[in-house]
DNA sequence: AACCCCTACAACCGCGAGAGG
DNA sequence: TCCTCTCGCGGTTGTAGGGGT
């Protein structure tokens, strides 16, 4: 009997996608009360969600001000490379810094950035004894075009040994007395390695090449990679003397940007829930709130 | 057209921290 | 001081959509 019972408040739960009309219920609870007091929502029986999806969607979907469907622009992607290599995998942390992004959207980000470099990493090596091939697991790789212009990217040598980090997946590649200089009298690292397919990207702007082995073609020695001019500098700056982090210092005194401060949220929620008498009940909390907030609330989509 | 693969994103889960009883 | 409750964070998983073959 205790068993049905607990079986059918397990059913009460409600899991999955969000419905339009479960986002209007939460939203109107937050009007009224403010964003907190999440588990009151389903003791209210307003919904049949944990006061954990509750506040995880009004944080990551419904708040007002977030960039919802917004690409990261390559001022957020820097900002977050940065601050990564800084906190380490604080994406709370890091989401304070990047107004309308929510520590989901940055961890996300970085995720796929992550598996990203992973799989290149895995194609790379796996074409090593393949070198002949461009596929790229199921995908064609163009080659890309080759060039000994200095201004527009730095020429590779020698293969050198390239290290992956393991704790961080950061990956590092010595320095070597082929490292360029460009243009702008800044030493821009020899990688150690060359360019034989197109490249792929790193965010919008840091561009790496792909790995080979077909390092006894001459003509395959200096390659182009189109960093921008931007992140051309960037990397000229990673002046470590031993090492070179393609995704950024491992730890770095100094910031490599000039980073934005720290966004305030209006009126994040108090760690606890404050208790509030019937008499104070509404409105009391959307005074930590802007009058115009919930105008930026995105109405309702239909699914 | 069908299939496969990749990517981005939404949501869930587990754990730890902090506050109140 | 301990226990319980709630919240917040980071890791992980599931899935829809797009693009290539």
């Amino acid at each position: 009997m205790r068993k049905m019972e607990t079986n059918n408040k397990k059913e009460e739960i409600k899991k999955g996608p969000w419905k339009a009309e479960e986002d209007e219920v939460l939203i109107n609870h937050v009007k009224r009360y403010g964003p907190r007091d999440w588990s009151s929502i389903r003791s209210k029986g307003l919904l049949h969600r944990t006061g954990k999806s509750c506040r995880l969607r009004w944080v990551n979907k419904l708040r007002p001000n977030l960039k919802n469907g917004c690409k990261f622009s390559a001022d957020e992607e820097r900002v977050v490379i940065e601050l990564q290599s800084e906190f380490g995998n604080k994406w709370a942390r890091i989401a304070t810094y990047l107004p309308g992004r929510t520590d989901n959207d940055v961890k996300n980000f970085w995720s796929s950035r992550q598996k990203r470099l992973a799989r290149i990493l895995h194609n790379s090596s796996s074409d090593a004894s393949t070198s002949s091939s461009h596929r790229c697991k199921g995908k064609h790789v163009k080659p890309i075009r080759q060039s000994c212009n200095p201004t527009q990217g730095f020429s590779l040598v020698e293969e050198e040994d390239i290290t992956v980090s393991s704790s961080s997946s950061l990956m590092k590649v010595p320095y070597s007395s082929s490292d360029q200089v460009d243009d702008k009298g800044l030493r821009l690292p020899d990688l150690g390695i060359k360019l034989e397919h197109q490249p792929f990207t790193f965010g919008t702007d840091l561009v790496i090449a792909e790995f080979s082995d077909s390092h006894n073609d001459a003509a395959n020695q200096q390659a182009l990679i189109p960093f921008s001019p931007e992140s051309r500098e960037l990397l000229a700056r990673l002046d470590d003397p031993f090492y070179y982090d393609i995704l950024g210092p491992a730890d770095s005194s100094e910031p490599l940007f000039a980073l934005p401060q720290p966004f305030s949220e209006p009126s994040p929620a108090p760690r606890r829930c404050r208790h509030v008498s019937k008499d104070e009940e509404a409105d009391v909390f959307l005074d930590d709130f802007p009058a115009d907030m919930f105008d930026q609330v995105d109405p309702i989509r239909t699914p």
